[in-house]
DNA sequence: CCTCCTCGTGGAATCGATTACACGACTTCG
DNA sequence: CGAAGTCGTGTAATCGATTCCACGAGGAGG
């Protein structure tokens, strides 16, 4: 591959002069400009991206520890993360940690040791000692999603607590009284926020939350599977299950359907994350949007603030309540009108640019 | 950060030897290796992966370009392919495509700037010059899922031959006769191949393939919902849609119940890529099956095979139909059993990591 | 006409590693 | 006892860029 030099010599300059003309240095005459792009053009010269990394000491590269790209929330964050990224001239390493702390590690590890410019973490657990020394050690670093607590570092996240609430009046509203919830990770913040939350919008209605009905998942959908068959086996099983993510959801469904029990009229089913398929599993099921896009680009952007010395600022989005079929049919609707036209639209926008006028069928 | 100085002057030592150490080189005297290790402790020194690449020219990373990170397909191709190169102590850098040439060669040229020391490409195009002349340049390189004919690339790929001549068996089986495809792009191989083995397995039926029930998409959900509105808009509308991926299909899933249209007794509808969202779609879809897993690995190490010098190989492994049902109930099936059942866990066995018999051609 | 800028340019140091080569201290053996 | 290895170590070149500094040519101003 052609180096710096070979262009120099092909132009008959320095190497210092073809440098300029790179990185458009304003004083390089035209004549000297033009024969180097010329040289360029002919060897079709590259610069060399590790070489001037090493030079200037930075990469303009930012990695992205998620804690599960299979699960498409986090695939979605991934790429607005890389869209608004690419946007302002920087690239996205991606690492998965699959929930696992010590392969969240080994990706911490491997992204510092390659000089990455800034780190975006949802972090799997309470944080490693790597972790927070890197933090501690000044690496410009923004949570995302997930965050640990006492750490100084920006987080953006959405805010859950109100669209838990209106999922609450929901289930009240149908007449729903023994609510069970699996819960993701006590280690992580969305694990025990969303527990909480649900708890506290309980609490207002005056149903309890018994430890029975609280389930240990780790958020992936075997968990929600298993969590949902200890519900199932309980004497007194829980006439709402609450997944605290989409896989657990589509574990809990699996567990349902493999009992042969009906959704929503013998168990009724919600989750956190909303995602497309969604929409056509039997039945639709009601979920919580989060605002995925907005976050991933205010991720970016408090990240790049801080790289580039400008404060960073954490950022807070709401969540929404996304109303559909896994919960029962709403009593109090009007017939005349699908129920949840309105709020699948706006859903959608709130999705991206695919707009989606989609209609309910009655099945 | 420390540098390899540092450690150097801490353990009273050249740098010369704390990088033998480093690269446990075996002429170091026990005494300094063990100085070393205690400088390098103290300090939390980490080798810079940039200089080192810049010296040794090679970065033990792996650029992974994809035509759709959303797409449920790629995101566990990806998630393979990083997972056999982190076992062979490389690093992937995934760059998303979303179906756009231009932005294929931005990262391509992006990736190729860093110096990765190899290329796994599932192309969204027929082949920009770049990637053409990176490919003749001798940068390793290996097409996944896609390919470019007449490149000299290894190809690491699903047949799905076979599984879709099962497919046209079941439907007509069936009783269908107006079936219809939502094809991909013509310019990717999986776009025109599959329409060709559809139109081939139908021909076997006597079934034919009129050129309005070809719609021509783009492997993106609200392509698969134009196309079907284009089919339902048509005097005699098919009886059957096959999508040529997962995202099309749902997009023609939105159009059919946008229509007020039941699956599969008003229209029916297969795909191909399986996911687990289609266990529970309303009905289950009928799907076509790649052994994603499997192709990850087998493109990760004809990649590095071809990297260490050793020659690379072609890998074709066969994809397998999943009955489901969106084509309607199969008349001959035992009624007692639940059809679905065995199918099912078929699928699931299959989508683990248990190993596919391998068909391989020398490329 | 001489001095002082400005402008374009090149030489060389530098970033943080790896590694060829040289060298001194020891061991071994004729 | 001297020649020939062997072993551990250090010096310095190198990878491909960026950038400080010096320098010569030419223009402006006194």
């Amino acid at each position: 591959m052609a180096s710096i030099k070979d262009v120099a010599a092909e132009a008959g300059v320095s190497v210092a002069t073809v440098s300029r003309v790179l990185n458009d240095h304003p004083s390089v005459s035209d004549d000297a400009r033009t024969r180097v792009q010329a040289a360029v053009r002919t060897l079709g010269y590259r610069p060399n991206a590790v070489a001037r990394s090493l030079r200037t000491d930075q990469t303009r590269t930012l990695g992205l520890v998620i804690s599960d790209v299979m699960n498409p929330y986090f695939t979605e964050l991934a790429r607005s993360v890389e869209e608004a990224a690419r946007a302002l001239g920087y690239s996205v390493i991606i690492g998965n940690a699959d929930e696992r702390p010590e392969l969240q590690d080994h990706h911490v590890r491997t992204l510092l040791d390659r000089r990455i410019d800034g780190l975006l973490v949802s972090p799997t657990d309470g944080g490693s000692p790597l972790m927070l020394e890197a933090a501690r050690a000044g690496t410009p670093m923004v949570f995302v999603d997930r965050w640990i607590p006492g750490v100084d570092v920006p987080v953006v996240r959405a805010d859950g607590r109100a669209a838990i609430r209106d999922l609450v009046a929901h289930l009240c509203g149908l007449g729903h009284r023994r609510v069970a919830i699996i819960a993701g990770p006590a280690a992580t913040t969305t694990g025990s926020e969303r527990v909480q939350a649900f708890r506290e919008a309980l609490a207002e209605y005056g149903v309890p939350l018994p430890d029975a009905y609280i389930g240990q998942g780790d958020f992936q959908a075997e968990s929600g599977r298993r969590v949902t068959e200890g519900f199932l086996d309980l004497p007194e099983p829980p006439e709402v299950v609450f997944a605290a993510d989409n896989l657990m959801a589509l574990g809990a469904l699996d567990a349902m359907r493999a009992r042969g029990l009906r959704v929503p009229s013998d168990i009724a089913l919600a989750a956190f994350d909303d995602i497309p398929w969604f929409v056509h599993t039997d039945p639709p099921v009601t979920a919580i949007a989060q605002p995925t896009g907005e976050l991933g680009r205010a991720a970016v952007h408090a990240l790049i603030d801080r790289i580039e010395g400008r404060p960073p600022q954490s950022v807070t989005l709401p969540a929404r309540l996304v109303v559909r079929r896994s919960c029962g049919e709403n009593p109090d609707q009007n017939p005349d009108q699908n129920p949840d036209q309105n709020r699948e639209e706006n859903r959608e926008e709130n999705r991206g640019k695919k707009q989606t006028p989609v209609q309910r069928s009655t099945s």
